[in-house]
DNA sequence: CTCTTTCTTGCATGAACAGGCAAAACATGC
DNA sequence: GCATGTTTTGCCTGTTCATGCAAGAAAGAG
């Protein structure tokens, strides 16, 4: 097998899957270890994937996340939950996607035949949507957050205000019904009430954990969520409470 | 059997396959493997396909592959450069960085431990810059053009009129003492000509192939120049015009 | 903290490589 | 027919490249 050989389809499985094990690729590919790695390396060098301890992942920041501990069991329920939200798309929409992993997740499930305008604050979603053929892609410029993996501040909300969406992909959040959606930081909190006044409707996509979680800064309300996205696991309790607000349920 | 007639099948087991190996092509031909190595040198002279080792690959791998194949280009003249290129920081400084895939390999190569301010309009290098701890990162929204892997347009022209820099590194222009620094999109001129304006000093890192480049739009006047950061093999005589312009060469 | 896994670096080995040389095949002119 | 020059090819030689192994460093896990 030829060094390109493998590169191309280090490359290929990085598109497909957001990383790559080095162990895994050793026996897949029938060389050594260190063979593997040094082929990472290289691309890594060239950036074209990003290392990471124990293989890499697209070099965009926040991809990094995936393979860390929290992110690593999440990660095929997170492409489960991305693939039932880009099923909510249609060809010609404009959307909203704000940051966090899932909503990266969803920028990756995103077919390249489909016709979109995005406009994102996330590094990683426009890093994953720039060579869509099809996406028109508006980059929300301002301050970026490394913890969070968005721009914030004046300049995205003035960005923001001059744009409209059909639908508002929010991301990385806490929901609670009595409280609704909440952010983490006050500055993001910001950018997402924009973004939701902006849009037509709001799409979250979330995985059990985040079902029971409040956060402290308040976004909109839980009757403003148009679409939901859950794990099929997802307690039916909660669920029949954001329905009752409107919501319609959506099971990965 | 023919030269022309191996140089055919090649070409077709090529266009099959992706990929050919040299011992491979020698037993089917009946010919050693010394034969096929010179084959395969004069056609990858030719651009018909592209040289590994082991054999050869087709020479464009990817239909749409407008930045991913710049970047393997040169690469490791383009680290070398890069290196060259950081070496001109200082600590605390404040940096306009556009796009092009050797100002990416600058992104990448400044240091963890190197606080700065940086202004991007150019996803990569956001990408790149983005975990790093000490960098204060100012991401340049506005409209992605996937050809550049940059932003512009009005929104990120307002951006940049709001910042000023230290430096600025400019990339992927064209380079010509009379003409000065000229840019390939008008859009992309734009911004740089903004960037331009409000920076103390501009850095130019270049491969010898853009020394010689002029392209359509104009940027700015070669005497804006501040710092130019070529190859060690950089033709001396286009050296000696930019410096007599003010700018000082470094060799990378 | 200790232990384990993963990573980098240096090194040895064999495969693949470029360039030079000479023999064979071929064409050309006398 | 014979001599000459060109092209193609295979072989040889020293060099470069890819790979696996080993040892020490570094990163995570417990």
């Amino acid at each position: 097998m030829l060094t390109e050989e493998r590169h191309q389809l280090i490359r290929d499985q990085l598109a497909a899957d957001g990383k790559v094990l080095a162990g895994e690729l050793a026996g897949r590919f029938g060389v050594s270890e260190d063979t593997v790695r040094r082929d990472l390396r290289e691309l890594a060098k060239a950036g074209q994937l990003r290392r990471v301890y124990g293989g890499a992942v697209t070099s965009a920041p926040f991809a990094a996340a995936t393979l860390s501990q929290r992110s690593r069991h999440a990660v095929e329920e997170k492409t489960r939950l991305a693939s039932a939200a880009v099923a909510l798309l249609s060809a010609g929409q404009s959307l909203f996607i704000d940051g966090g992993t899932t909503n990266e997740a969803i920028a990756r499930a995103i077919p390249r035949d489909m016709e979109l305008t995005v406009a994102t604050n996330a590094l990683g979603v426009a890093s994953a949507l720039a060579d869509l053929p099809l996406v028109e892609l508006i980059v929300l410029g301002g301050r970026y957050v490394p913890d969070l993996g968005t721009c914030v501040g004046a300049d995205t909300l003035a960005a923001v205000a001059q744009l409209g969406a059909d639908l508002f992909f929010l991301g990385s959040c806490g929901l609670d019904v009595a409280r609704g959606v909440t952010a983490f930081d006050p500055a993001e909190a910001e950018v997402k009430r924009a973004m939701a006044k902006n849009s037509a409707g709001i799409v979250i996509a979330v995985t059990n954990d985040k079902l029971i979680t409040a956060a402290p800064y308040r976004v909109t309300g839980a009757d403003a969520i148009r679409h939901l996205v859950v794990e099929k696991t997802a307690p039916v309790a909660t669920l029949a409470d954001f329905q009752s607000r409107g919501a319609q349920i959506h099971f990965a």
